[in-house]
DNA sequence: TGGTATTAACTAACCAGTCAGTCAAAATTC
DNA sequence: GAATTTTGACTGACTGGTTAGTTAATACCA
């Protein structure tokens, strides 16, 4: 079972990694962040690397929840994955994005790491390329390579992530410019409204 | 001046950063890579931090320098811009991708680095705003606004050089999908020949 | 009372940065 | 032009502070 304080310490390593960076991440912040002694966290979590992996795995986790979608409609269905990758996260779950890029920028150096975001990147690909497959059955979009305009859309959200990131720069414009390109592949604009 | 030493220290730190990452990116590492004392980059730098904003600027120049074309065909240019931004950079700089992406993670809590991030990457729109619109004007392009392209542009090299460095992913397949988009934004095929 | 959770105090290794002193080459003086 | 002083570049040893992780004692709760 996941008790309660190894959640606490999980969400107090966010805070902790967001607020200073991956550099200074030291168990004594996140025991800080926590309220509780450095020897408390090592109670639950063995090492720093324990830690980090369960952080990660959570962070993940959350990420996956955000893309979920149970439409059927495959345009809807892009809207809303185009809508909960540049829509800013929710104040709530504030330095999520940080976090994420203070991690990749550790996936060179750390095998699990990478592994982990690799996975994730090929079933973000594959949610994409099959709600477009889907759209073309259908005949709501033009003929195209799912995997292609997948890894496109996958490519702008990484980068829109690293501006948004390193730059402090809104994801806005680079949602609308990557909607007009949408409808440039697929003969459909996504922002526009599906009639039901 | 520019001390010989000085250049040296620099491509150590490059060495060091690549190797281990920012986060165990140390004076002494640094040092060993240099092949002096830790002493002995004090001597050239006062601190840490003067040290890797120097890197960081010589880091950026060698960006730049990499981007530079002097072509005069709007088609050339973009083609020449594409080819330095996908291209795998050569063994004798390897490692320059990571050193940035690396840097870059950072910018949330360096306010020195981000400005320069941002420098840099409003420069690069310039560029490739300003290759669109001079294409535009000869007729070379379709009407379409510089600007989003540009954002686009450099947004998908942002995404595919963070892909890179952590998933370890080579930026062909993102390249050839960028050339095909940008076909149907421009009407023309980036990746074709260009007829003197 | 017996297991779970937490703490204070600790260790050994490591961190950036300092300091006194070395050495060769250049500048200055006579 | 020879003797002296100064300078630039560097080293090894050190400092105070921080790191992840350990251990033994203790609080808490069923």
């Amino acid at each position: 079972m996941e008790s309660e304080t190894r959640r606490e310490i999980i969400e107090a390593t966010n805070r902790a990694l967001c607020e200073h960076g991956y550099a200074s991440l030291t168990m004594k912040r996140i025991a800080a962040e926590a309220s509780m002694t450095t020897a408390a966290i090592h109670y639950h979590f063995d090492t720093k690397e324990e830690l980090l992996n369960a952080f990660l795995d959570e962070l993940i986790e959350r990420f996956e929840q955000e893309l979920a979608c149970n439409a059927s409609d495959p345009r809807e269905r892009l809207n809303a994955y185009l809508d909960a990758v540049f829509t800013p996260p929710d104040p709530a779950s504030d330095g999520f994005s940080v976090a994420i890029m203070e991690l990749k920028a550790q996936a060179p150096y750390h095998d699990l790491f990478r592994e982990r975001f690799l996975d994730l990147d090929e079933l973000m690909r594959e949610v994409v390329a099959d709600i477009i497959e889907d759209g073309i059955q259908a005949g709501h979009f033009e003929e195209t390579d799912p995997d292609e305009v997948a890894r496109l859309v996958t490519t702008v959200s990484n980068g829109a992530h690293a501006r948004t990131v390193a730059l402090g720069e809104q994801a806005d414009e680079t949602h609308q410019v990557l909607e007009h390109t949408l409808e440039l592949h697929l003969g459909w604009k996504p922002g526009s409204e599906v009639i039901a």
